[in-house]
Parts: C-alpha cells; structure tokens; sequence
DNA sequence: ACCTGAACACCGTTCAAGT
DNA sequence: ACCTGAACACCGTTCAAGT
C-alpha cells in the first residue's frame, strides 16, 4: 500500500499552489474531470487528501484555479501568434488568434467542460478578451459594438463551441442510425434527408462535443464576417 | 419524521417514469439542480429514494429524462408560435420560434446547464430541430448549408447561452469593479475604458450567465443575417 | 508553516427481501 | 409488479492533533 507512488521523484519537493493546480491539471488530462477528486488529486502527489485544504480553499476553488491555468495557457498560446495588424485585417489577426486558443483546448478536452461550468470572475480570461477587445478597437469598433461582439462570440472566442448531440462517447452510433432510419422517416423527413446527402467527412478531428473544425470555424467566419459588416453600417 | 410530506395528495398515486420526470423539474425548479438528488427527489415523492430506481435506470437516465422534458416544453412553444410562412420570411419566423423556446429557459433557468451536460441523444432535441431544418428547407437552403447552420447556432437555437464571467450569483460584485478599477487600468485599458462607457441597462433580465435579452438578440441575429448571405452567395 | 488520522454528513447504488 | 431496509463504496470537508 505504500510503494504505489504515481509520481515518485519530486515526492519529496513540499506542496504548493501551483503544484496542486499542475497536478490536477495533470489528473484530468489522464482520467477526465470525474476522476480529479480530492483524495484522487493527493494520492497522484504523494500526499494526503487533507493536505490539499492547505493550499486551496476547497474543490470549488480547485476548479476555479484549473481553469485559471488553463486559460493562462491559452493567453500564452495567442500571444505567440503572428498575425496582420487589426488595422489592416482584424478578422485574420483574431481568426488565428482564436484558433490558436482552440488548440489548447483539443490538448484538454475536459477544459471546455470546466470552463462553462466556472461562474466566478477569471483573471487569465479577463486578459484574453482583453486582446481580442484591442484587436477591435484598433479596427476601428465602437465599445458598443465590441461589447455585443465579446458577448457574440461567447465561448467561441475560446476556440470550442459546446454540440447539444453527438455520438455517445465509445459507442459508435452506427446502430441508431441504421437502425431507427425507417422510424424517423416520416416523423423527421427533412433530417433524415440530410443525414443522407451529408458526407460528414473527418470524424476523427472532434472536440469535446462533437465539433469538429470545419464546423467551428464556418460559425467562427460568419461571425466575424458579421461583425465586420455592422461596424461598416455602424 | 412521518408527517412531512412535501407532496400530500397525490401520495397514494402509484410511481410513474413520468411522475418521476416531472418531480424532478419541480425539485429542481425550487431549489436548483444541486438539491435533485435521488434522495430528495423521493422525499419529494412521498417514497424511499430505491423506488426510483424501478422507474429510472440510474441518476443518469434521470436527467436525461429531464432534458427531454424541458426541450418538450420548448417544442410544445415553438409549436404554438404564429410566424410568417418561411417561404417568405425565414429569419422572423426562426426568431420567433427561437425567442419562444427562450422563455422555456427563463422558466427553469437551471435548464441550460442541464441540456448543455447531457451528451446522449435527445428525441425532443431532434425533433425541435427537425422544425427548424424545415424553415430553412423551405426558405430555400441547401442541406449542406442547413447543416453548417444548425451547428453554427447550437444551444442559441435553443433561446440560450452560457455566458463566460458573469457577477457571482448572490454577490453584487461592486466592490470588485469599483476596488480594482485602479489596479486594472494599466493592464486592461481597454476593458477598463469600456466598462466606463458601457451603460449596463438592465441587469434584472438576465438568464442563468448573465446572457440578457439584447445581448442574445444581438448574437441571434447576427447570425441569422451571416446565414442569409451565405444563401445568397451560395 | 505544513501535513495528517479519524470522523461526519452526504452521495449513488446493489441486493435480498417484503407486499 | 412495485416498493423498501440495510449496507457498501465513494464523495467533500471539519477538526483536533501531530511535526
């Protein structure tokens, strides 16, 4: 019972904010978010679970750091990126941007999850619209018209958009589909007929909830194209 | 310990899947979906908390039920809406559709997060979209570009969004605002200098994440006018 | 200052048993 | 067929106690 260590070298280095945090990073990023309990998170630091109060006030503010990390990661993802300046061609310069903080949510596929979840304000997520707030204005926006826009955009300024069906994780759908085709046929005439003309070509590069790029950036650009054209009819 | 039965009358009415269903949209329209627990919801029924379990798979099952409930509701509105025939006015006869299914919302403000966790598929969901793959169908869409348009709209299609800060539910978050204004100002300059200029008008008709009505409206539309040119342009 | 053991209240759920 | 009592494994968390 004692020789089990997940993480045995820095066994030894004392607990701290941030390697709680890291390390419950670490804890969903293997097993998902069901799996970072408290006494979870302890055992893979090689620690009791009470432990963890010392550090963080509860699980509540666990998860509000989590997502504080990693929207950090996102802040640091686009601030790498070297787009055109907003005063030539905003829509590019936060298409990459926002696509750039997509990919770190595909690094964490339970991040979209957990950030829709946390209702208490975010620093990290403050300076990320911050940018996309500049990006704006130096496009020539009014705040009004930024305003709307950040509410617009929503999460999908984040990089992920939350899909309200999906195929059921691990179960490969293909059964409903065949199955029930006949049954829906008269009562949902128009989905079934779409399902039938649509090729829904790369099924492997899904987010979380079934969304996958194509999709994610056809709203992200009709969005944008939106946006453009209310600043331009102002 | 015996008397106290939340639910008198109808006591001595045998359980039902759909009794259990729409106790707990009751539960959790009083308390939140945090005290819709097995065992509250049973108490809530005048019944031991394993006798849901001869109507209800498991707590998952359960709320899968619920969402289906709720989005019932919402097609039972979306049903009653009189709007403009597609053919000739698309957008108000989706709008309004979509601003009816919004009031479902209104009413169980704990839905949007309810529908939004659930993963697995939801016949009431398809068929409510079913009803809005038809608008468009008629209104002269291709499949392909109805499909990009049902993902493009997502849960907004629903009348909701899961807005990302928000002031903390209870805490009339002021003090932030006002106390860290100064400390802001040279980090987020922008932010801060919108926040000044923004006139918040009414902050009472919000939905669950501070998503109020002209926010919503603003991103619905900007969208429905995206989709519009895109049918246009082809 | 930092960590822990024992204990508490509360979950969802199983299973054998009642009517 | 429908409901229940007792019990289990697992949560988050408190609190007094250790170093």
């Amino acid at each position: 019972m004692t020789a089990q260590r997940e993480t045995e070298p820095q066994s030894r280095i004392p607990l701290s904010r941030d390697r709680v945090l890291r390390g419950a990073v670490a804890v969903a990023d293997e097993g998902g978010l069901d799996t970072l309990t408290m006494r979870n998170l302890a055992e893979a630091l090689g620690v009791e679970a009470m432990s963890l109060y010392y550090h963080v006030a509860n699980k509540e503010a666990l998860l509000d750091g989590v997502a504080e990390v990693i929207v950090g990661e996102v802040l640091a993802e686009a601030e790498t990126v070297e787009g055109p300046a907003p005063e030539e061609d905003w829509k590019t310069a936060m298409r990459l941007r926002i696509l750039a903080a997509r990919q770190v949510m595909l690094r964490h596929r339970w991040a979209p999850y957990l950030i829709e979840t946390r209702t208490t304000m975010n620093p990290a997520l403050l300076h990320y619209y911050h940018g996309l707030l500049e990006i704006w204005r130096r496009a020539g926006f009014s705040y009004d018209l930024a305003h709307h826009a950040m509410h617009a955009l929503g999460s999908r300024a984040l990089g992920f958009t939350q899909e309200l069906f999906e195929p059921a994780p691990g179960s490969d759908d293909e059964s409903v589909t065949d199955e029930m085709f006949e049954k829906m046929a008269d009562q949902l005439p128009y989905l079934v007929e779409m399902l039938g003309e649509i090729s829904h070509d790369d099924p492997e590069t899904t987010i979380g909830w079934c969304d996958d790029q194509t999709e994610f950036e056809f709203g992200l650009d009709l969005l944008l194209d939106g946006l453009e054209q209310r600043r331009l009819t102002g």
